[in-house]
DNA sequence: GTCTACAGTTAGACATATTCTCAGTGCGTA
DNA sequence: TACGCACTGAGAATATGTCTAACTGTAGAC
């Protein structure tokens, strides 16, 4: 597997302490945390990691492609390193997030809107996750 | 057609002057308008609206099933008039929020999610709208 | 006809998410 | 060594949304 350093280097981004302390964290989550989720996990092995740092490295990430935001919960944006395309459950007890693989569900119809001249597209479902 | 007194009245509002002019901007736009920018357009025939109650009386017309919240935009939630199931386009240059008719998308795969017991989907199409 | 209860409204304070500003830090290079 | 420059960090600023507490207007009790 290619190192955290490996990665930024691959994605022209100068790694920096604090900047491989985020992608350790956030390019391994599978849990489509939030800026401060991510600030306050990474500060528990890099104590003087600043607020505005958190911002400036996720969306320089997102800018280089390494991650992608979504907007699936009210009042925040979430962070994914899941960058293919792919669909999202929201479980509305819990406010979790879940990716859903993009062959789980079919959508047709999209090329037939007129109106509309689609690049992409995702299915948002909400309900609740069932035990496993 | 109903009166939006009729409306406020079938759906059991106390209707008052600042309700009255908020659900006849709200009920009638097709813009997927902001909490904000319900206040700024009906504030120009109701000067004393007050924030605090255009997001009392927006609040209210969720519980009460006149609108629905839609999580679609980045930062902000907003209101929308079409309380039945459909999904929605995003112009990516402009940001405006178009309605696509339920019928108009098929979705297949849900129910063949085991982890998940759906409630509710959408699909949520981006990119950019043509010119008509 | 007053009194009172109570729902509704308001201004501003508060909470939270995100961006901005700007001073400080550290490293590569002349 | 000195400079340049990207990066970092503290706190201010901005934006969305909720809360608080005082005020208003009206419907019913007396
Ligand atoms: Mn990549
Ligand atoms: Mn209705
Ligand atoms: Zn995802
Ligand atoms: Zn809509």
């Amino acid at each position: 597997m290619a190192t955290t350093l490996d990665t930024l280097r691959r994605h022209h981004i100068a790694p920096t302490p604090q900047r491989l302390a985020v992608a350790d964290y956030v390019l391994a989550a599978r849990t489509h945390p939030t800026a401060d989720e991510v600030w306050a996990q990474v500060r528990k092995r890099c104590p003087t990691l600043s607020r505005a740092t958190v911002y400036n490295t996720l969306n320089l990430f997102v800018r280089k492609g390494l991650l992608t935001t979504q907007v699936v919960k009210e009042g925040t944006l979430v962070f994914d390193p899941h960058v293919g395309a792919h669909h999202h459950f929201v479980d509305v007890r819990t406010g979790k997030v879940y990716d859903v693989p993009w062959e789980a569900l079919t959508v047709s119809g999209a090329q037939a809107l007129r109106d509309f001249d689609v690049r992409d597209y995702q299915v948002i479902l909400r309900g609740h996750k069932r035990r496993t």
